[in-house]
DNA sequence: TCTTGCCTTGACGCCCGCGTCAAGGCTTAC
DNA sequence: GTAAGCCTTGACGCGGGCGTCAAGGCAAGA
């Protein structure tokens, strides 16, 4: 299969990767004539990646589960170094969350504040002339 | 006040003023050496700017805010369009938060299903044989 | 043979909020 | 006078993951 096949196969396109090989992550054979050819596996280590991708994962951290396929588990998750990128990736999410949560709150107590601050902010369809 | 004495006073950099300026939010009178001259009122913007750069604000969003303390008001919320700025903000935050927590799920559902696969996982001093 | 459509490499663009360096002018203290 | 320390504008760099164009090679059908 060639690079235009396997990218509308995994949903992505050929820039992305050429990319991800010249990132060492997904090297190619070549073809007599200089094209690069993929295989079924090929396809398997790059929906892992994309999977990887859509949560958030920076590339690097997608090269062990990568590897680990590469070496021919039956899961990117199943070797050590993939579980531990898995669990610093909790450890960026939970303090992520938090932050943002923590923002989120106070942003709403701004909010809040300003709104009991302003006339008409609330509820601006009532008491336009503000008499009571 | 010069640019030096602001930024140190915000706890920011001289180039990071240079840099609102050319994004217009943050202009700067000019001394007859050609020295930008800042007051104590440009002093507020400015920690308004980066009050709420420090919650995730993009520039851009700051700019209502701004121009409502330039506007007299006392606090850079106290007008519509930056309530409008908030409302926004917390509409995205929550949406980035539901996402992050349904990641977060995820990536532990995946990191709880390949330990359970990998003997020496989640007690790795313990049983070293995998006798058990 | 010509066209169409795939492929190749190379390189610049984008976003955003600055960091950092360059080359020079002004000010102030000694 | 001169050195230090402030200021000026201009311009490139960065990080990440590609998009997009350029210029050309190769393959296959009419």
């Amino acid at each position: 299969m060639r690079i235009g096949e396997l990218a509308a196969r995994a949903g992505t396109t050929t820039r992305t990767l050429r990319y991800y090989e010249s990132r060492g992550l997904l090297p190619a054979r070549r073809g007599e004539n200089g094209y690069r050819t993929y295989d079924e596996d090929d396809l398997r280590l790059l929906r892992q990646i994309r999977t990887l991708q859509d949560f958030g994962f920076d590339l690097e951290e997608t090269r062990p589960f990568v590897e680990c396929l590469r070496a021919g588990h039956p899961e990117g998750d199943s070797c050590p170094a993939s579980l531990v990128v898995y669990r610093r990736k909790l450890a960026e999410l939970d303090t992520l969350i938090e932050q943002l949560t923590s923002v989120r709150a106070q942003v709403g107590a701004q909010l809040a504040r300003a709104e009991a601050a302003v006339p008409g902010g609330p509820e601006p369809k009532c008491e336009l002339g503000g008499h009571g």
